[in-house]
Formats: C-alpha cells, structure tokens, sequence
DNA sequence: GGCAGATAGTTTAAGCATAAACTTTCTCGA
DNA sequence: TCGAGAAAGTTTATGCTTAAACTATCTGCC
C-alpha cells in the first residue's frame, strides 16, 4: 500500500504518514548501528533512564517507552549483560526492581545522543523552520483526533 | 523519548511524528486484530497483491512493501498456508516466482478494505480538510527533505 | 489476622523485521 | 560456449513486539 493518488485524502494522507515515519526510522535505525552497534529501542531505554538519576520502575520504564512490560523484561535484560543498566529490588516493594544506568550507561549515552540529535536534524535540513513548526503542529491535531477517536475526548495538550 | 519542550524543534518534531504514526498503527492494528484476525503486513500484502490481478514477483512485492526479501518468504509463506495466496514458478525464469491473490484471499481484502478505510478516516476525524491537506503537504515536504538527506538530491514529487 | 483482588514483573507463543551468508539460475561478454 | 558476476529467493541468527497466561507480592477490608 504505497502513496495512491485515486483514494481518499485520509488514506493517501496516513500513507504518507507511515512512509515518512518508516523511511526516517530506518535512516535513525542505520545510524545507530554503523555508528554505535546498537538499536532504536536501546537507545531510547538509555534516554529515557538518563533523565531519571535514582532510575524508575520496569513498569514506569514500559509506560514511558509505550511498550508492553514483557517487551522491557527482555530488553533491559540484554541491556544489564552489557553491563549499562543495573536494576535492584525495590526497597519499599519486593515485587517491583528499580533500573537505572550505570556509568557505563550514562557515559555511553552521552556519547550517543549528541549524534543522535544531529541526525534528526540532517533529516529535517532542507525544511524551513517555518515549515517544520507546520508540521509540528499539525502532528498536534493529528494527536488530538486520534485521542478523541480512541476516548471520545480530547486530551490535555502542552504544545 | 517522549515529548519534551527544551530541545531543538527537529527532536521535538521527531518525537511527535514517531508517536502519532505509532498512536494511530497501534490503534489500526487493534482493529484488524479484532475485527479480521489479522496484521497490517498480511493486509499490506493482500493490498499490493490486489493491484496485481496477475501477480507479481516475490521482490516486486518486497519493494512495494518496502521490506526486505528475507521478510516476503515468511509472510507469503503464512499467507499460502491460510490459502490466500498462490504461488508459482515464473515461467521466464526458474529463479523467480509469481504470488497472487487467491479468489479467497481477494474475497476477504475486499471484505476488509472498505472497514480499513474507514477506521482510517476515523482516526482523521477531528481533523478539517484543510488541515488534513495541510499535513499532507508538509510529509511531502518531509519526504523530500529525508530523500536530499540520504542522496543529496531532491526525488520527483508527484504528490 | 487473613483472604480477595489488584499490581509488578516474567514467561510463552507467535509474528514481524533486519543483515548477512548462501543456493540456484540467469546474463553477458570474451 | 563457457565462465564470471549479477540477480531471485531462502536460510540463519538476532532482536523487537504483542497478547495472554502465569508467579509473587502487596493492599484493603472484614
């Protein structure tokens, strides 16, 4: 299902969407492994722990991720054994284990995510900044729709 | 790596582009999981196949899915287990075979497309045509920026 | 105190996706 | 004509992803 030009706006418009997303994932995708041998989803576990000091929960981790929690056992499993992250159990709660990255993680990613951003711009540079606070935009309505569509309500918005 | 607001527009973009298109194929997927036991690669498929009335090679189908061929074996081969699809020897090369729908598999693409389309449209809904066209234009303009991005030039743009 | 139900995380089964190595067949030029 | 290299698919190894079933622990209420 590729860009039609005989369907509806909103068929054409969503494969647009997926294309574009696609085609920028698999640059991002590239990168980061010719670079730095490793993947989209570690990277963003990196990101995500790097902003939380004292580390988080493997369920808050999986909400912050939007993926499921048996994604997350695996991932920061295979994370642990490369010695980025390192979990123990919850103080308060036996149930729960608190993950947070290692000097190893912290430095790591912090030798990443400056590439990183600078390859999300690359793939943006030949936009004005008029045009990308466009699309930034109506990334923001599509959002919107989508969350009414799925509650029936609109959602809180900051941007 | 979710929404944030301190950095670079790009970034911030990125994030918000990644999250609607997976909000919305989460949601789509739901649906055809729900609805039609299904995924949206054996619908993509059965899709690009429907275009095809005489079928097409395994690698045109990969291309058209933009997936590798590696992935095309497994899919087709799933797709021919529940007889949705047929496959044969291309006559004209030995190497090459020709995939094509199955009356079944073209009995059940034209039950779902119509539901498809719709929960596609719905996910829009919130949306006005202008707004609608407006993001449209702007992916466009994405498309280009990450095609000058990966080749250095611009691609033809029907769209 | 103790039990019912909720919550945190893991496991399992299945499918999607890639890259790289591989097999078979084809093509083209010397 | 025949041999080198290209092209079509497949296989393999690895990882991401989900849904659903499961284990262990916790919480709140009687």
């Amino acid at each position: 299902m590729t860009d039609g030009e005989s369907d509806a706006l909103q068929i054409r418009l969503w494969l647009r969407l997926l294309g574009s997303t696609n085609a920028m994932e698999a640059s991002l995708r590239a990168s980061l492994q010719e670079r730095f041998a490793t993947t989209m989803p570690r990277f963003d576990a990196l990101a995500q722990l790097s902003r939380a000091p004292d580390g988080m929960t493997m369920g808050q981790l999986s909400e912050r991720m939007m993926v499921t929690k048996g994604n997350i056992t695996g991932l920061v499993e295979r994370l642990a054994a490369d010695g980025l992250v390192e979990r123990r159990v919850a103080p308060d709660d036996r149930r729960a284990s608190i993950v947070r990255l290692s000097g190893e993680g912290r430095r790591r990613f912090t030798e990443m995510a400056p590439h990183m951003r600078q390859w999300i711009e690359d793939l943006f540079a030949a936009m004005s900044r008029d045009e990308l606070e466009a699309l930034y935009q109506m990334l923001g309505r599509a959002r919107q729709s989508v969350q009414i569509a799925k509650t029936g309500q609109p959602v809180f918005e900051e941007g």
